[in-house]
DNA sequence: ATAAAGTAGTTTATAATATAAACCAAATAT
DNA sequence: ATATTTGGTTTATATTATAAACTACTTTAT
């Protein structure tokens, strides 16, 4: 009847974080934050996450002298956004 | 660029139950715990949190001897749906 | 008639989650 | 020099979800 929700995507934040990088190639940390209008506490924490679960991939570097932080979507984060969507169909029909 | 998700309906089950109150005109507690596959504590708990943002109706009587409650949607129950589903797209296109 | 098992739930304790506040290190501005 | 800003992380707290334990009753079996 209703298909389970990926609770690691069925997070307000976290789902933000994935539709943006869907949409990019890569996104910063700065970025992301605005683009959520999350905390950079809260950000931090789902970003860590999203990593651990392969559905991201964060590299730290630096931008001239400043720490950068920069995310982008994985295949398997593609895979599972689109299973979320999917799944979320079961609860939604296709009224969206 | 992200409209917020009501965390009332933000949460599996509570989704379930309102996906399903949706398409009946009511729904005993036993039917809403079969067809959401929930637990009846959490079931419980659930339609509390409904019933007490007005979103679902739940009346208590007898079918012959034994208890039965039933539920039914609301009128702001079903606006809650639709704005939450309308929320929904902002994050995920319209690909769904 | 009584005991055992089942039904329909509620309450409560615990685990998981989300979130912000507090913090840190380095860079830049005054 | 020191104050402020930037780019974060860590950690403490509030919220949420969930299941386990319980209540109250009914049905069935002995």
């Amino acid at each position: 009847m209703f298909k389970e929700l990926n609770p690691l995507l069925h997070s307000e934040l976290r789902l933000a974080v994935m539709s943006v990088l869907l949409s990019v190639e890569s996104a910063d940390f700065v970025y992301l934050r605005e683009q959520t209008g999350a905390t950079a506490g809260n950000l931090s924490v789902q970003l860590d996450k999203l990593q651990k679960a392969g559905y991201i991939t964060i590299e730290k570097g630096f931008k001239g002298k400043m720490p950068r932080t920069t995310c982008a979507i994985t295949q398997d984060g593609v895979a599972a956004f689109e299973e979320y969507v999917a799944a979320l169909r079961s609860y939604i029909g296709k009224g969206i």
